[in-house]
DNA sequence: CGGCATCCATGAACAGCGTTCAAAATTCTC
DNA sequence: GAGAATTTTGAACGCTGTTCATGGATGCCG
């Protein structure tokens, strides 16, 4: 035959990830990657067991595209001899931003995907790719020079991660109902600008309380 | 009969609250509803458009209850006289984290359904509901006394926001996958603290560059 | 080359889903 | 109470993901 099965899989997931992009997680169909692939349905799952199975794929995919684009973007300063703490961080922010843009219906499933799956327990490989992206961010915050050690450098970066994910999504969901899409840009630049003075000015940060519920 | 049309759809709505909570909201089907209603599935379709209707309304309820919560933390701490914007702050985010962790299911189903109706073009109700509790946030934050006009209050109480909700919602998923919880908690009181520092220090925020793309 | 075994592609079939709509039942109006 | 209007009903439709007996292709060994 012309195709590997390893190829076929690259083919139906590259389909996959259209057709995702094209209407949502809901326009994942077997019948029509079926028909686009130029195979059966029943081959589908020689292929994934299930078609969440394929989208998980799809989504490994999409983790690994955005690794890519934060390393790259890292780089890029580095070559141009940017050191700059706060240039850095709106970089890496900005290669976030960018990437949600580019995918406005497969990160959002994506997104969805992943809250959905909470009882299947397999949080290896996507948390994986995830780390990869927060290693990105405390290596930055460690060349700050702020006073941070281990634990705080790890708990810096993923307040900023997610508080830079928090500002991106429910910008763009709310960008599509009307509003202008630079505020979330202005949220961004203040986020790190804040940031940045917080960890400056405070060193330490210290526990003053309030328990967790 | 002993049920008005409208007392029928409250009933309708319980029911939909309940199954969305035990299975997410695949788990919100028509013939279910029926049953536990003790009515007909056509019914259904008299009393809401779509099952997307039904689940709207469901939001719509939670997104009031969300809302009573951070209304009433605030006037807890009025009553106790407490003024302190760092514990007011840390007061409403933990309103929100609780109330997602009361609602493990249905509040990630909002999250989802929001996104998936980016073609709808209906921002109204979700909207207006949102940007009450967001003035809960402004009200906060000009009572802090930073030097904020009008516009930068109003993007610096969506930044405080989105990045809560960032923080909360990404924790609690990585959460069930094993983490522990008062990361998350962790993460709040940095981000607030950074960020009452931050305000205090800068004043203003320069735009000294980057644009969004 | 032939016989055999192993594998895999196939698509009809099944259970379940949201939604519709003609018919039945109910309620309203006079 | 008769007739009109409205609402409730559930069988039926088209769609979904998934399965599995069938048939064909491929590889291996003598």
């Amino acid at each position: 035959m012309a195709l590997d099965k390893e190829e076929m899989s690259e083919r139906v997931i590259a389909i996959a990830e259209d057709l995702i992009e094209a209407g949502g997680a809901e326009n994942l169909k077997a019948r029509t990657i079926a028909t686009q692939a130029g195979i059966a349905v029943g081959s589908i799952y020689n292929l994934f067991r299930d078609i969440d199975d394929l989208h998980r794929a799809v989504n490994m995919r999409l983790l690994g595209r955005l690794g890519e684009a934060g390393a790259s973007a890292m780089a890029e300063l580095q070559k141009a001899g940017v050191t700059d703490t706060r240039q850095r961080l709106l970089a890496l922010a900005r290669a976030y931003a960018g990437f949600v843009a580019a995918h406005p219906a497969s990160w959002p499933a994506l997104l969805a995907f992943n809250r959905r799956q909470l009882p299947h327990a397999e949080p290896d490989a996507y948390e994986a790719r995830l780390s990869a992206l927060l290693q990105i961010i405390a290596r930055v915050l460690a060349d700050g020079s702020f006073g941070l050690d281990e634990t705080r450098l790890r708990i810096a970066a993923r307040t900023l991660w997610s508080s830079v994910h928090g500002i991106v999504t429910s910008g763009y969901a709310a960008n599509s109902a009307g509003r202008q899409a630079d505020e979330t840009w202005e949220q961004v630049e203040l986020l790190v600008a804040v940031f940045i003075k917080g960890l400056e000015r405070g060193g330490t940060f210290d526990h003053a309380g309030t328990a967790p519920s």
